[in-house]
DNA sequence: AATATTATATGAACCGTTTCATTTAATGAA
DNA sequence: TTCATTAAATGAAACGGTTCATATAATATT
């Protein structure tokens, strides 16, 4: 293995100049820097980025916290973050926490060890959390996609609210009165923050029953078994909002079965847009997240929190759009 | 920041012995283990792994690098990785090639200056590879899913040839003799390797025609193409190889376009199991690629070479199994 | 030519661990 | 009690960089 002491001694400098070359230090004098250069090459000498790391305490290495790292809806977001953080030559960490609350407290210790310069965490779903972990003021944390409490860190989430209204929105003004509501867990903030949106829109047209929102896991099979429990109890359903596209995969299932068509019988809308929504026949009308987007505003805040900003902690909340596909009949004019 | 040196001088002893305590060496006196242990806990110490790094050259650290890490087809290879190494107590630095040659080329010597313990790369196509990079003796690399040329390293490859030959088979069985293959680009071993393949079982029942192979690229708009380019060039097409998920579902667009049914008038089978096909309608018969496999194969191979197994670098070749769902239609007797 | 000023190079101390030759303490044998 | 043996603890050197006070070389000024 050649070290700096390899090189400094062929170029008949010493240690300190050959390190203020290779940190492109002004002071060097031109052919110097290029016997140095010159020798560095030829020995193919790799600075380490352990050494550098320890002496300089800044490690350029950044730990990346994902609750399902297969999951298709982190797959987005964690390639922005990966490539929005290469482009400033930080390297990532990826730790997969598996849904696990014991886990991921176990990699943020870890992530301490290893010095990275900032975590990113899609934190995992947890009624009784207690989030001091996360509260380490040494170390730089962005948190994604969960309104934890008492947290003092910038915090990115997604607008559920907001996007729940939107589609059902969608729906009313395309001449749907019977929406039902088919939702997650009621742990879930997502679940619920959707759930509430359905619920605005519905209370604007005073259509808003109680009765009409079934509450299930973030499932293909809960979506089906919710769809075929609506059947059974609400014979006028003319649309649904499925708070995912899990969710609405299953419904879709469900009226299938059904015979009956979509959107001409029935419209559904979905919400995330994962990557299959428009592969699926027909192709599912749903949410965006903008989860690239997500990424990229998540690098940018953690880097500017590593690089000495001091302002508070604050809360950003970004909003998806409507993608307009297949299943959902229009009928706007009238 | 508490050191090794504070718990050290807080509970009374040498840092030699700290350490010892940290690495659980048998020598220490019982006692003495926990009190240091009690100062560990009073201080929160956490020691740090990048001295440990520097002075062990040792961090149990492993570059995972990937072409794309937000398609479907690496989204369970990744989670597989990092959960059995983590399982082995290593961290991962994920690394997103782009597809970009140049860019895999600089991953690996950045992650050669993090002293990684080992890496595990999925290389990127490229028809002129130089491959030298990946063949540094000092770096242990496990190369998957492409059969580099050249390499002193192992190889895990997915059995793209036998993958096809059954998927060929299976149609054969199911009384199919007109079958079409939809193939990705020329330069891609595995579009080369799966033509192969078919073209091997169509051999067995004397009806390969060249005419009936197809060479695109691996996505849906390519499917769509080449199989609205041989509905006007064959009138007979009873069935389809598409030797990816993604030219299936291209095809069965243009299928559907012609109304033709699935699987009654046309069979079809995929390639890669990427995780939609059980969503589609109909759902999509096709062949896995077991790549939480390959995943945990992998790891357990470059563990025992980072452990120091010295043995000759072997090629491991891996088999898919048919899913049998939808898309091809049944008829064995008669 | 002598001195002041500026530009550049040096090398020892340091970062937080591990390691191991050496020292010290504890135990056993005579 | 003394010496030999074993068990346990010590602390300095090493890992490969960075940093900065200091030394030296180069240039400018008188």
């Amino acid at each position: 293995m050649v070290t700096i002491k390899d090189i400094a001694k062929k170029a008949g400098v010493s240690v300190g100049t050959v390190s203020n070359v290779l940190n492109n230090v002004e002071t060097v004098r031109k052919d110097i820097t290029e016997k140095v250069q010159k020798t560095i090459r030829e020995l193919g000498y790799k600075p380490s980025r352990i050494a550098s790391g320890l002496s300089r305490k800044v490690t350029k290495n950044i730990g990346l916290v994902i609750p399902d790292v297969a999951s298709p809806f982190y797959s987005d977001l964690i390639k922005g973050i990966t490539n929005k953080l290469t482009e400033y030559n930080y390297e990532v960490f990826l730790c997969n926490s598996n849904n696990d609350a014991e886990k991921e407290k176990n990699i943020i210790s870890n992530l301490e060890s290893l010095w990275v310069d900032g975590i990113i965490i899609v934190p995992v779903y947890s009624k009784y959390r207690n989030n001091d972990f996360l509260n380490n003021p040494d170390t730089q944390i962005v948190i994604l996609n969960r309104d934890l409490e008492d947290i003092n860190k910038d915090i990115i989430l997604f607008n559920n609210y907001d996007g729940a209204y939107k589609a059902t929105k969608l729906l009313i003004e395309n001449k749907h009165n019977n929406i039902i509501c088919l939702t997650g867990p009621k742990i879930s903030q997502s679940a619920s923050n959707r759930f509430a949106g359905w619920k605005k829109a519905m209370e604007e047209i005073n259509n808003f029953k109680k009765a009409y929102s079934f509450w299930g896991k973030f499932t293909v099979e809960s979506g089906y078994e919710m769809m075929k429990d609506a059947f059974g109890k609400i014979d006028s359903i003319d649309a649904v909002f499925a708070a995912s596209d899990f969710l609405a995969l299953g419904a879709i299932k469900a009226i299938k079965e059904k015979s009956l068509l979509i959107p001409q019988d029935i419209s559904i809308i979905g919400f995330g847009d994962i990557y299959l929504c428009k592969y699926l026949d027909p192709s599912l009308t749903t949410i965006n997240r903008p989860f690239r987007l997500i990424g990229e505003k998540s690098v940018e805040i953690l880097l500017q929190r590593i690089n000495g900003k001091k302002s508070e902690y604050k809360k950003i909340i970004i909003d998806g759009e409507i993608v307009n596909r297949s299943t959902v009949f229009k009928n706007t004019n009238g």
